[in-house]
DNA sequence: ATGACAATCAGAGATTGA
């Protein structure tokens, strides 16, 4: 099983590059960030066209996060717990079952610029609510799936000039502790399992040239529960798509599952 | 030192992003 986690920047800008996409990488399973849509608006058709079951949880103009499948999805909720009050939609999940049941999380973790400031705050309190709803799916011993846009550069190998994000809220010391609080409770960071070089990233800025001189950051990511860990046998991002005609500014990470 | 670039909503330019 093929599991893809993308931050597409905008269904109604992105729909043809992520159908080429889609067509070409097949993968079973994605979890969409930034789809900056209502749910009324996320076009289900040509997704469901394609063999996939679609599930989003949007809101206007801003965030919003989505599923597609070729299982049907089950159990889907919406919303990150602990806070009623957070209105902003980042967070979605639901159940596939294969030969075995798989709890998929989408993310699209608050950016938090600028820090410090309230915006940041929002953001730690956002990895705190974060860490307190792995810390439940842990005690089920289930395997599950976290993935998404964590807008977290976790290691200086993981930028390309990690000098520029030191006071950044993607990489400050009290960013990236916090992540690494996430992965100590015992998920296993797909792409660090498969993969140890430096240099690999899934995001390059549209500004200044970024792009053309692989001037990237690695901030999209697939935590895996220890059950679902044992299931990984593979781990790559598209980079390449990222030169091609009205790109995402952030490229697919995917995971290939025994499941 | 600043802005670059893109998307959204709206229908210009502010806001957000990372």
């Amino acid at each position: 099983m093929k599991i893809a986690s993308f931050n597409i920047n905008g269904i109604k800008a992105r729909l043809p590059a992520l159908l080429d996409w889609l067509d070409e990488a097949q993968p079973d399973i994605v979890l969409m960030q930034e789809i900056k849509s209502v749910d009324e608006g996320f076009p289900q058709e040509p997704f469901e066209e394609r063999g996939y079951h679609v599930e989003t949880h949007g809101q206007k103009s801003f965030n919003g996060v989505g599923i597609l499948s070729k299982l049907p999805l089950e159990d889907v909720t919406r919303g990150l717990p602990g806070d009623d009050t957070d209105e902003q939609a980042r967070w979605i999940e639901a159940t596939v079952v294969g030969d075995s049941a798989l709890r998929l999380c989408g993310l699209y973790l608050p950016n938090g610029n600028p820090a410090p400031g309230p915006k940041y705050d929002y953001k730690l309190a956002w990895m705190t609510r974060l860490e307190a709803r792995a810390r439940d799916l842990l005690a089920q011993e289930e395997p599950f799936v976290m993935a998404g846009d964590y807008n977290i550069i976790p290691q200086d190998e993981d930028a390309k000039r990690p000098e520029v994000w030191q006071t950044d809220a993607l990489a400050l010391p009290q960013s990236r502790a916090a992540f690494r609080r996430l992965v100590n409770l015992g998920l296993t960071d797909a792409f660090r399992a498969t993969n140890q070089a430096a240099g690999h990233y899934t995001f390059w800025d549209y500004q200044a040239g970024a792009w053309n001189r692989d001037d990237g950051i690695r901030i999209d990511h697939v935590l895996l529960s220890p059950q679902a860990a044992d299931r990984l046998t593979g781990c790559g991002i598209d980079k390449e798509i990222r030169d091609r005609e009205k790109p995402s500014d952030h490229v697919p990470i995917w995971v290939e599952m025994d499941i």
